[in-house]
DNA sequence: TATACAGGCGAACAAATGTTCCCTGTTTCA
DNA sequence: TGAAACAGGGAACATTTGTTCGCCTGTATA
């Protein structure tokens, strides 16, 4: 699969590239791994490029690619075999993705119980995406006379109605009169426990 | 702040690490912005380096690093201020910093609504991060008798119990028989909605 | 016991890539 | 109404960086 000296390679470029934000020189792996001559590099690389763990364009400067595969997300867990192992594996979460293609989204923080019964919670984060529009029964974001709201979408012959899901608020009719916009529309829920935080906060 | 030309170097450059995975050289930056000199580029790289839109070294090859930030959070909502203004940034979410952070964790497909009541319903994606132990009230990912569930852990002078959060289950008794074992802690749910699954699917 | 393969050294070489200098305009702002 | 900043061109130049070609040492393994 991997020798141990591989994967110190491997290790080496990883820790660099985050550490710099680009990958290093032929030149600066081998004086991190010890090694006085180039050629020795090379072939490591080329080793571990044929072996998958890293694409390399020929001849490009610092074009180490780190195929980071993501969080591996486990579905129903087969009895009889480790809960981690491969054929749990359904597919893989690319966190890094999301923050590049949720262009422009921002997550919202929810003040809140309004939505509970969606099983939106106060303090969850939720993300939205920017919206003009919206179509009846999706949930949103939504600023009503100057405040901003987290609510199910619903429309017709009666008006437009925001929806909280909780017996204890009360659906909110828009009037004519009223300042309304549609913020955009609610495309994910996240919610921290128990550390979670540590991991993963707004900094 | 910016100009409208720095910003589509800023995407160009942005989309060209996101296709490749590292930085574009000063010529393909030429190529890709309708340039025709390098010096053009570099001066612009170099105006944007002193905006601190992006990073850089000088002298190294496609050492660009674009600092993202991440997703802004938006907490509390001021009046009288447009949604999206710096004003209403709580901070921002690194997703990417999950990723490396999560080391060896993984995210559990929610099988069924035995913790609706707990906000976590079928089909939502729990961050387990493995631990051998847990303690009484924290929610984790459990194996007993071969089958991996996602429950809230008691342990008393009853012995351990694992509580789901629907009057519909029945708390799970861990026997002295039973093969059972504590694969890990529950650090964070997740919840797409909406289409959420284009921007963010398991590959 | 040959053969394959992981690891390495060094030097010469070929590209790829960044930098500098000198120009031409336009726009912005004190 | 100048000075400063933004945008871009072209060419020569200096480095950085990757590649190639021998040659050497172990360790497996068929």
């Amino acid at each position: 699969m991997m020798t141990d000296r591989q994967k110190k390679f491997l290790d080496f470029i990883e820790g660099f590239i985050n550490d710099n934000g680009y990958s290093p020189s032929i030149r600066e792996i081998a004086k991190g791994m010890g090694l006085s001559s180039t050629s020795s590099v090379k072939k490591m690389l080329d080793r571990l490029t044929d072996g998958g763990f890293l694409n390399r364009s020929n001849s490009i400067a610092r074009g180490i690619d780190m195929p980071s595969k993501g969080i591996p997300v486990l579905g129903r867990i087969k009895a009889g075999v480790p809960v981690e192992a491969e054929e749990n594996i359904e597919g893989y979460m690319k966190l890094d993705r999301l923050t590049i293609r949720s262009g422009g989204g921002f997550f919202l923080k929810v003040d809140g119980d309004s939505m509970k019964d969606e099983a939106i919670l106060d303090g969850d984060y939720v993300l939205i995406k920017p919206s003009p529009v919206i179509t009846h029964g999706q949930i949103g974001a939504f600023r009503v006379n100057g405040e901003v709201t987290l609510k199910t979408f619903r429309q017709d012959s009666e008006g437009i109605f925001l929806m909280p899901a909780n017996e204890d608020f009360d659906p909110i009719l828009i009037g004519e009169y009223d300042d309304f916009a549609v913020i955009g529309i609610m495309k994910m829920v996240m919610r921290m426990t128990e550390g979670g935080h540590n991991a993963f906060e707004p900094a």
